[in-house]
DNA sequence: CTTGATCCTGTAGTTACTACAGCATTTATA
DNA sequence: TATAAATGCTGTAGTAACTACAGGATCAAG
């Protein structure tokens, strides 16, 4: 069994954010030594990891406790968790196209904006009505 | 002088979020008339709408508070404004890239897990050590 | 005069954490 | 063994930028 610390460093997840997991009741409550200190088994500790990289990879905290909770079944799951991902992997490619059209808005709305203006064709843009 | 539901439609931005602004101290209180009903001039609709195209632009409140105030002086606005869009302009791109590595490897991840399988690779390398 | 639209204030919820304060206990060092 | 540093505990509040009511007042149209 490992201290909170400890679980911390091998699942990456840091100390508070666990406690904030348990407290909100996304991951179990893991025993208490003696002393009233969180203890750790490897499994907890797994299960953090998996959250970490689903959190990692974009998914919400909701997304993760699906797919983790996936691993406990054993029907359909991979059908479930590839559809999951397809859809979350469609939204990533939206804000990625989202993003590029700001960059592009960005970049031609800073175009002809050189240093020493001192009308800002920039800010009158932003302005205008 | 425009009610606030008007002064909504001609700039953009929700009713309830022009009420948070003025509570947060982003915009200036409006004028109220006899009825207490918040009374906005063409000038107000105008800061609005100012805010809203930074928001939509990716810029912070902050940032469009400090792009905002930029139009009231008159020396060095244009460099300044021209720095802080530089600056916003990299944190998109750097937002792109990061989403473009974890669109690689949620594709990675989906690549070889097809619909029937009972063992599921896409959570197995989830769950990995 | 009634109905529906609009407005008001005030409060709480959203997402996923992060940051203390104030205290108890444990581990390492002298 | 005494002390100092590290680690742990609970509980609360803050972050960004809104959004969503509840419960009421007022206004405009027919």
């Amino acid at each position: 069994m490992f201290a909170i610390g400890e679980a911390s460093k091998r699942s990456g997840v840091a100390i508070e954010t666990i406690r904030y997991y348990e407290r909100e009741g996304i991951v179990i409550k893991p025993a208490r030594g003696d002393n009233g200190r969180r203890a750790y088994s490897e499994k907890e500790i797994g299960q953090l990891r998996f959250i970490k990289r689903c959190r990692d990879l974009g998914f919400t905290i909701k997304d993760a406790q699906a797919l983790l909770s996936l691993g406990e079944q054993q029907d359909e799951n991979c059908k479930i968790a590839h559809d999951m991902s397809k859809a979350h992997l469609e939204s990533v490619r939206e804000k990625i196209e989202s993003l590029r059209q700001l960059e592009k808005a960005l970049e031609e709305l800073m175009g002809n904006c050189a240093s020493g203006n001192l009308q800002c064709p920039l800010l009158d843009r932003l302005h205008a009505d």
